[in-house]
DNA sequence: CTATAATTTAACCGTATGGTTAAACCAAAT
DNA sequence: ATTTGGTTTAACCATACGGTTAAATTATAG
């Protein structure tokens, strides 16, 4: 057939969905298959198992979301605005595609093993070559620069990607303790690039007096 | 019997490290069972269901470490000590509670139906009253003081628990794209504590020539 | 000692699950 | 018209799993 409803694609769809809602181990074939509109005759006659199925789902998942994410990281001019866009970036991603900081929770609880390969293939070798370096170049030339503060461009790193993804990934939790937040309401998301931003942007510029060099 | 070995906490204890390691669904009563050192008939005897005892072990894990947690936040003369004490003491339980972490990873996955439950009581209502309460008048009265710049203290919490849980949640990862990073050493512990004080008391500090008001 | 509760043994039950098989069906390409 | 490959149907299989039962055994407390 091959049309656009190719049948593949239309079984890793499903997959998906079962795998974000019930992990891998709750997943069901049955239900995999029914959701794709096929049966389970067929849904093998694709991929041979659950775990086949998983991984093939799971890499697509994450190749998609993360080549996306580690091509939007471009060096910027200067410090802020490389910041700001790291940080809306990152956010919007997220924000749009729930699904898959899901999927790479369960992932997560099972130890990773599926998400390590991908993400460390991604991170490392995609077509602009390795990304850490570029982010941690930008970082360092901004120190030396003396527009930054000294800080561990790789703590930077964690910390904003844990302030960032956390709200996402704790959504259940956090909407138990505040009732009247919704990390999936536009004004929340703007609020909380704001928020990073400025917190982080005063935590690592340099302090007034200090060296303002532009290279 | 009742001795230190008491088959109740032996079986939670078992079931914790069962659950933590292959989730709800994929967790076995027989390895449980197992691991308790007693069969299934008696686990059966002592817990009606997988689903009383997964609600169960959840729940004795979470009530202490959140209890624990909670009772550590006390409001302290200054800003600056407030805030190293709170991010110490968070990360110094989570690095010795990873499975904790890892627990609430499975749990989240699944819309964390439980934890919702039990984080929302011990936060809205522990013996000292509401917990937050506490936390965001600390902070407003900082910012009132001229201590601290205004940052809405709701989203400083999000970051600060996000830095400060991501290395541990988010540990199969890294180690996967940082191989030479270790979260559960020391060293990388206390670094860790460092940075991210560094970044935030930097980023909510009143800069010079603001007011700097003692109550 | 005796009654009560904890624990074991071992078999058992119903069902769900992942996966397979074989035959038939159908649409498109040759 | 025939071949080819996607697709369905429906039955099947072995196993694993959660949970139960009943009887026997051991320990504990009164």
């Amino acid at each position: 057939m091959n049309g656009p409803g190719a049948t593949g694609e239309r079984i890793l769809d499903a997959a998906c969905e079962v795998f974000l809602e019930k992990g891998k181990a709750g997943a069901r074939m049955q239900e995999i298959a029914a959701r794709a509109g096929i049966n389970k005759a067929l849904l093998h006659y694709y991929f041979r198992s659950k775990e086949e199925l998983y991984r093939q789902a799971l890499t697509r998942e994450l190749t998609t979301f993360f080549r996306e994410l580690v091509e939007s990281v471009r060096p910027a001019g200067d410090m802020e605005t490389f910041l700001r866009s790291f940080i809306d970036n990152y956010i919007d991603r997220l924000s749009r595609n729930p699904q898959v900081v899901r999927f790479l929770t369960w992932e997560i609880g099972s130890g990773g093993p599926v998400a390590r390969n991908v993400i460390a293939g991604i991170v490392q070798g995609n077509e602009g070559g390795p990304i850490y370096p570029v982010y941690r170049e930008t970082f360092s030339r901004g120190i030396a620069a003396g527009a930054i503060r000294p800080v561990d461009p790789q703590h930077l790193l964690f910390s904003l990607v844990g302030m960032c993804i956390f709200v996402f990934l704790a959504a259940p939790i956090l909407t138990a303790v505040f009732p009247e937040i919704d990390p999936s309401e536009k004004e929340f998301i703007e609020k909380r690039k704001k928020e990073i931003f400025d917190l982080v942007w005063n935590g690592i510029k340099a302090e007034k007096g200090g060296n303002d060099v532009r290279d």
